[in-house]
DNA sequence: CTAGGGTTAG
């Protein structure tokens, strides 16, 4: 929207006054009324009582109303508007009630109709005042209204008030606020006001086009710092993800004696929280006590985030569980809170418990929930957040939301879905190809993830580290030797990322499995950094399928002096020596490993029915339904028979990591959440369960025959990747 | 009678 140019005429526009002088009216008693005025209601019968008594006549009385509705939180814009209308007939000549409604209209969600306004009021011809600016420019910066603040500085300038501080500071506030901070920098300059007012609202400009360190010299060029100068300064640290900087410069306000407040508080908590300072926290928590700020919203909400950062999870719940009013803000808080801390089932609970307490999730809660989903494999519950984002959340710009999705679509092994999710978004981020990239991999589609790389430079992105651990993982699931040492040198040599543990598991793993040992173990000799646990696992895991015994006992040791408390490597030490035969050594490993009281993680199969996960362990007959699924199970097993497998018995052995000795192989959990699958879906539905550890080769081959026998597609995500079985074949090419 | 800068979850 153009506003017009503002003509002399109205510049030079002198209003009548037509009320009678103010001072009589105020001590009419009705008007008192309203400073008593607490809801709407209340506000229409004093409004009755007005039109009664005659005063609805004067401008004065009509101007308490609107402003009333107008402003006050509990107040009502479009009966503001309808008093004003009920007045037009009249000249409006009080600029008062025309800055009112453009006050109200800056707080609004529409903020750029408080510019329609105010041409309504030029063309009135009200003369606007120093009063009328800061609310307009708070609008356009509101609006991002650029060329609408423009022509209104120029109207400032015409009326010769830019060196009123309210608007003087509005106007940098405004151009800070849309991005054009040579503007606001030129007006800032062009003063002599250079109080801390208009210091902080350039520097939080400065702060938000990311440069902080020029706010920072702003900052310290300001003669008397106040509170919110300081807080704008540490905000802008923490914005800028530079959080020591902005604990050392909340240091800093103290070591000045400026007293920090709720604001400050909020603000260093995030610090806090992002750094893991406890004790800094703590000490927030009892100056919160002290000041009796218990029951402020806001205060708790960032303690909450800050106790739950800092694994104090137990802490952050207390004080949830405490707030009487609790916002979206707190649930998402407390919800994240969980899911990153990979509490699952809690982060779900308190998920329903939210939507049992009528409160509206938003964008942030799904990024909350979508990550639980996917590590659970709870694909019904993800579908229902996606219906319920299309329904509800369909208009976000949140491009996190939507990368949220596709990952836990792609990790709930429907990659298909993922990709009409990916063709779906208005602006992909990098997050969303790298989610698709790792998607594709994780679900043994090399080609394609390898595809949507290059797709992805055509489109202009720049790939990061993340990019790249896609690639490589993509290369080290299909088995792709030269090409994962192309992309490896490719990323470092193209695209100057330097290689972090990740991108060396990936490459290690890679070259264990092709049985290039030479070359992984200069690899590791050659790396920045000391190798890491998953790094000698996947050595050892290669060692394991390549049958190198002695190589094998060498890293097992490492990895014991490494992990003591880890029985992973015990349990695929062993496995190697079941390899080769040496039943002796076997013993030997369990012994030492019972010695030291580890037990091996227990294989554990969950299956998804109807929005409900079920759990199964080795031999588990805890399930309600536990004699069906053993019949079907005893079915299962005759077919499989009947077409002729033969389980592998030495793989009993073998595959002792998977599921330990103590279960028969046909009570694996996979297998009894595939039974449970057969009998709880409708023939010709695929079923997707969800494993803990790698899946054993005997279930491997068995599933394989499942497939094909019953018709079922049958979608098994392990520990580090996904098998889609289909008519008797399996997606990793019996390769895992 | 109104007005300027900072403030929580990802």
């Amino acid at each position: 929207m153009m506003v017009s140019s503002l003509s002399g005429s109205i510049l030079h526009f002198l209003p009548n006054s037509c009320d009678p002088p103010y001072k009589v009216l105020e001590e009419h008693p009705h008007l008192n009324l309203l400073s008593k005025c607490n809801n709407i209601n209340s506000l229409r019968q004093i409004h009755s009582l007005f039109i009664k008594t005659g005063l609805h006549n004067t401008t004065f009385a009509l101007s308490k109303l609107i402003h009333f509705c107008a402003v006050s939180p509990s107040g009502d814009l479009s009966y503001a508007l309808s008093l004003f209308h009920s007045i037009q007939h009249q000249p409006v000549s009080n600029p008062f009630i025309w800055n009112t409604l453009i006050r109200a209209f800056s707080l609004s969600l529409s903020p750029i109709f408080s510019l329609q306004l105010y041409l309504h009021m030029l063309h009135s011809g009200v003369q606007p005042n120093s009063y009328t600016f800061p609310f307009l420019f708070k609008s356009c910066a509101k609006a991002k209204a650029t060329l609408e603040g423009k022509q209104l500085h120029a109207h400032v300038l015409k009326l010769a008030i830019h060196s009123n501080p309210h608007v003087h500071t509005s106007l940098i506030h405004m151009y800070s606020s849309v991005g054009q901070l040579d503007y606001a920098r030129l007006v800032f300059d062009k003063s002599t006001l250079r109080d801390a007012v208009s210091f902080t609202a350039l520097i939080t400009g400065y702060v938000s086009e990311g440069y902080v360190d020029n706010a920072r010299h702003l900052f310290d060029e300001i003669p008397t710092k106040d509170v919110v100068s300081w807080n704008a300064m540490i905000a802008g640290y923490v914005q800028s993800g530079r959080f020591e900087e902005a604990l050392a410069c909340f240091g800093h306000m103290q070591e000045a004696y400026v007293s920090p407040n709720k604001s400050t508080m909020v603000t260093v908590l995030s610090a806090c929280g992002h750094l893991g300072s406890l004790e800094l926290g703590n000490w927030i928590s009892s100056w919160v006590r002290e000041c009796g700020l218990g029951s402020n919203l806001q205060l708790t909400n960032a303690l909450v985030d800050m106790y739950s950062k800092c694994g104090e999870i137990d802490t952050a719940r207390e004080l949830f569980d405490g707030i009487e009013e609790r916002d979206v803000i707190s649930w998402n808080t407390m919800i994240g809170g969980y899911s990153s801390l990979g509490l699952y089932e809690e982060a779900l609970a308190l998920f329903e418990l939210m939507l049992r307490s009528n409160v509206t999730p938003n964008d942030v809660t799904f990024l909350g929930i979508l990550p639980v989903c996917a590590c659970l494999g709870a694909l019904d519950l993800g579908k229902w957040v996606h219906a319920y984002i299309d329904k509800n959340l369909k208009s976000t710009n949140n491009a996190s939301l939507w990368t949220s999705l596709i990952d836990m679509y792609a990790k709930c092994g429907c990659i298909e879905v993922a990709e009409q999710v990916f063709g779906s978004m208005h602006s992909r981020s990098l997050a969303s190809w790298n989610a698709m990239i790792s998607g594709l991999a994780m679900n043994g589609d090399a080609e394609r993830a390898l595809g949507f790389f290059s797709e992805m430079a055509n489109e202009g992105f720049q790939p990061d580290d993340i990019t790249f651990v896609g690639v490589l993982s993509a290369c080290t699931q299909a088995g792709l030797v030269d090409l994962g040492r192309q992309y490896f040198s490719s990323m470092i040599q193209d695209y100057r990322i330097s290689p972090k543990l990740q991108h060396y598991g990936c490459m290690i793993d890679l070259l264990g499995r092709a049985g290039k040992f030479e070359e992984a173990k200069i690899m590791m000799r050659n790396m920045e950094m000391e190798p890491d646990g998953a790094i000698w696992g996947s050595l050892l895991n290669a060692c394991r399928v390549h049958g190198q015994v002695e190589l094998g006992e060498y890293v097992a040791e490492r990895l014991f002096q490494m992990e003591p408390e880890n029985p992973g490597a015990y349990v695929l030490l062993s496995n190697i020596y079941a390899g080769a035969g040496r039943w002796d050594d076997v013993a030997r490993i369990r012994t030492r490993l019972n010695d030291k009281g580890m037990k091996k993680v227990p294989g554990c199969t969950s299956i998804e029915i109807d929005g409900v996960v079920h759990e199964f362990l080795v031999g588990d007959k805890f399930h309600p339904q536990s004699k069906s699924i053993y019949r079907m199970l005893d079915e299962v097993d005759k077919l499989l028979e009947e077409s002729g497998f033969v389980p592998d018995t030495s793989e009993v052995l073998y595959d002792m990591d998977e599921e330990w000795k103590e279960g028969a192989l046909s009570q694996h959990s996979e297998k009894l959440a595939i039974a449970f699958g057969l009998i709880s879906t409708k023939p010709g539905t695929t079923i997707r369960i969800v494993k803990n550890l790698r899946v054993c080769g005997n279930c491997h081959s068995a599933t394989k025959l499942i497939s094909k026998i019953f018709n079922r597609e049958i979608i098994a995500r392990d520990r580090n990747r996904f098998h889609h079985f289909k008519d008797g074949f399996c997606s990793c090419d019996d390769c895992w």
